[in-house]
DNA sequence: GCCTAGCCGATTTTT
DNA sequence: TCGGCTAGGC
């Protein structure tokens, strides 16, 4: 076969390091792969190399990812490349959903038996909450979320209850966190439960413990893979560091430069580390992007080139210099949303799919604004993140009812319907199943059937309860007789769930509603509730409407790995971005990471980056003054343009020109002169809303300062409105021009910045003249 | 057992 | 400013 080399139309078209890092299989492999060079497609042909050689069976991969998301858009990739061969990669998958995998399949031996229920965040919390109650803790002043943060941090970091340092231990509760984490376990092991974190820390200790187990994985793992390596925490680390003992072929991609989320445990030090982890290891480094032009990516390298411990990489393209990066400097966040909101119109109007816009913010309150301002506008958008499909109380609500039929032992999912609807089953009864199913070893529900059984509820209660009870068992009748999707909505109506929404009134009911047909609906793929159930748990997110064509409004978080041709970034002030908390706690090592973000931010746009930032904020309420953020000053003076924001105050600071030694460009050079009551604000206010009531705006009785310098911008709405007209187009007809996504064309219409180019490839089209290169 | 007024806190998020 | 959660009244 190797002899014959036959053609592998896959390798064409990878440059020589990318082919590299396909080809090299044996022994350790790191690939630090920058923004936009093609991380997923070495990882994605690498797989396809590894099948179509013959080196491995599609089984003998394991290939981890951390959402399923990567997980899902990776097997397509391969798909495309090897056929259904994918279909026989039963390793591709999450950290998690591997971990579970292989906990399934050995789980007498750590003590749990099959079946077994995955908690989330939900459940874990009224778990903790119980178990503080009986510590008689005050919830009040140690909370339970607090709790389930620490015991989730001493999971990412690996450690059991007993491997927990004493000192840190006493960090909760004046010493009682460490009794509380082994209480938790305890408790979960008796409901026969794991949480997130266990999927990978019962893992390990199988491994440790059956050796034999172990060696098994490893005979049958020829090639592991993992992709984002920079976001594995201690404890997936051990756990791959495990598997890959066997073969040592591991090949790890990432980049330390976009770690991000080391906040929720992820270690950089695991990538920094990787060549004295497994000696001899190879390390390529993907360095030539394909997706931003020149000075989006010169800017990014500068910014990031801030940070120190980086294992450095240097970032290059061979596209066109293409757009300065941007900077808009707005009065308020108000003006910043109608700044952008203007901007994305005039690019709507010049044919840019909105779908290819992003809102990138730091934190999410920042939404809101851009999304009144969108709807004012009638502008389509999308928000993206928030709570997911199986994290709304309604799916969570319906899955607990099947989690009742399908096991009459799931307790926290009992607990969490018994009354939901309403049945005027409260603490107090509630109390009253738990300390007899405490005292008779019993799972809740048989407590339940037992006390109405007996004398001692009130008959309208005992009534209730059961019937509740009798439900459940007429249910698990059905559950062999019908299909699971018409279980599904025998339960609902039969419980009285549906009802409960459709009598409501509130604006989200028919959502929610929709939400639990959407439920039902994706159970059709699943042969039994059974296999629904133990899906739903880790595998769950609904993409849905991604295709509508709508401006993308997120956080700089989920954007990773993402990119669009146009990115705004708003919201850089000091305190917000970098946020002041991460300063706080993690000092340099929170403002590295938060420089990461602003690295990951610019390099998610291929052809237009435009960061804004406002003079005044409100946070919790309150107005503020805030100041340009450091990391402005870090982005080279080349690369970048400078501007007040159209149509509005600008920023209130100097003109960005005259910058001396040592001082930012966004020092204000004029001290603060001014109130918002000021003749010059309210005419201004008067202006902007055109009510002419010099008492709107509603800022002035604060009497807050602001910082409208002299050698600011002129205030007058209409001068910067007619300077913002433009001048004339630096193009002239029929004019030879190159456009990053259309290629070579010819001028054939100026309109100011609006420009009418036959493309040669791509037809005619209307673009913005920030777009155009002359050739 | 349910309803509602007041209090507290307010980055980032996957599984 | 606003929303989620708790305690106390009915």
């Amino acid at each position: 076969m190797a002899g014959g080399a036959p053609a592998r139309p896959y390798l064409s078209g990878l440059n020589p390091e990318q082919r590299d890092a396909v080809e090299s299989l044996e022994g350790p492999l790191l690939v630090l792969a920058g923004a936009g060079t093609g991380k997923t497609r070495v990882l994605t042909t690498r797989i396809a190399h590894i099948l179509s050689t013959g080196r491995a069976y599609p089984s003998q991969i394991l290939a981890v990812t951390f959402t399923n998301k990567a997980a899902r858009e990776m097997k397509e990739r391969i798909h495309s490349m090897v056929g259904d061969a994918v279909e026989g990669m039963p390793w591709l998958g999450t950290f998690h959903s591997i971990g579970v995998r292989i906990l399934r399949r050995h789980c007498e031996l750590v003590g749990l038996k099959s079946g077994f229920t995955i908690l989330d965040t939900d459940d874990q919390i009224r778990l903790l909450k119980q178990l503080l109650a009986a510590e008689n803790i005050d919830e009040k002043r140690w909370p339970a979320r607090l709790l389930a943060a620490t015991i989730d941090g001493w999971k990412n970091r690996g450690l059991s209850p007993d491997l927990v340092q004493p000192g840190e231990g006493a960090t909760f509760a004046n010493g009682r966190g460490q009794m509380l984490y082994a209480a938790y376990q305890a408790r979960l092991k008796a409901l026969n439960a794991v949480d997130f974190g266990d999927l990978l820390l019962e893992g390990i200790r199988l491994f440790r413990e059956a050796p034999d187990v172990l060696a098994d994985y490893h005979r049958r793992f020829k090639y592991l893979l993992v992709d984002e390596y920079q976001d594995t925490n201690v404890a997936q680390y051990l756990w791959l560091r495990l598997l890959a003992q066997g073969s040592r072929n591991v090949c790890c991609v990432g980049d330390d430069d976009q770690s991000i989320y080391g906040w929720r445990g992820a270690e950089v030090d695991n990538i920094l580390r990787f060549e004295s982890d497994f000696p001899g290891a190879k390390v390529i480094r993907l360095e030539r992007n394909y997706r931003s032009t020149g000075h989006i990516l010169a800017a990014a390298s500068h910014l990031i080139a801030h940070n120190a411990g980086r294992l450095g990489k240097t970032l290059f393209s061979e596209g066109v210099e293409g757009e300065k990066v941007r900077v808009t400097g707005a009065w308020d966040s108000g003006e910043e949303a109608r700044a952008v909101g203007e901007e994305i119109e005039t690019l709507q109007r010049a044919g840019h799919a909105l779908s290819q816009i992003a809102i990138l913010v730091r934190a999410s309150f920042q939404m809101r604004e851009f999304e009144d301002r969108f709807v004012t506008l009638g502008m389509p958008y999308r928000v993206i993140g928030g709570p997911r499909f199986y994290e709304r109380a309604e799916i969570r609500d319906a899955l607990a009812y099947l989690r009742c039929v399908q096991s009459a032992s799931d307790d926290l999912a009992f607990e969490r319907i018994v009354n939901v609807p309403k049945r005027g089953i409260g603490d107090a009864t509630l109390k009253q199943i738990h300390d007899l199913a405490r005292a008779a070893a019993l799972p809740l529900q048989e407590a339940a059937r037992t006390l109405t059984e007996s004398e001692e509820l009130k008959p309208k209660v005992r009534a209730t309860l059961r019937g509740l009870v009798q439900s459940f068992d007429r249910w698990r009748v059905q559950a062999r007789q019908v299909p699971h999707t018409e279980l599904a909505e025998v339960v609902l109506d039969e419980s009285g769930y549906t009802e409960m929404w459709q009598k409501d009134r509130s604006a989200e009911a028919t959502g929610r509603l929709e939400n639990l047909k959407e439920l039902v609906r994706s159970m059709e793929p699943f042969e039994n509730l059974q296999g629904f159930l133990e899906h739903i748990s880790l595998v769950m997110d609904a993409d849905k409407g991604a295709g509508e064509d709508a401006v993308q409004v997120m956080t700089l978080h989920s954007a990773k790995g993402l990119e669009f041709d146009t990115v705004y970034l708003p919201g850089w002030e000091e305190g917000l971005f970098p946020h002041q908390r991460a300063l706080d706690e993690q000092g340099k090592a929170g403002l590295e990471e938060e420089r990461r973000l602003a690295y990951v931010g610019l390099t998610r746009a291929r052809l237009s980056a435009r960061v804004y930032f406002a003079s005044n904020r409100r946070i919790h309420g309150l107005w503020n003054s805030t100041l340009p953020s450091r990391f402005l000053d870090e982005l080279p003076d080349p690369h970048v343009q400078v501007e007040e924001s159209k149509g509005g105050f600008g920023w209130g600071g100097s003109s960005y020109g005259a910058r001396t030694s040592g001082e930012s460009r966004f020092d204000r050079t004029t001290p603060f002169a001014s109130t918002y009551d000021t003749p010059g604000w309210q005419r201004a206010q008067a202006a902007r809303t055109g009510s002419g009531n010099s008492s709107s705006g509603g800022f002035s009785e604060r009497g807050r300062p602001f910082g409208r310098g002299a050698g600011g911008a002129p205030v007058i709405e209409g001068t910067l409105l007619a300077a913002s007209t433009g001048p004339k187009s630096a193009f002239a007809m029929g004019e030879r021009v190159f456009h990053l996504k259309f290629g070579y064309g010819q001028v054939t219409d100026i309109d100011g910045n609006k420009l009418t180019v036959l493309f040669d490839k791509a037809g005619e089209k209307r673009v913005l003249e920030s777009f155009l290169e002359k050739v």
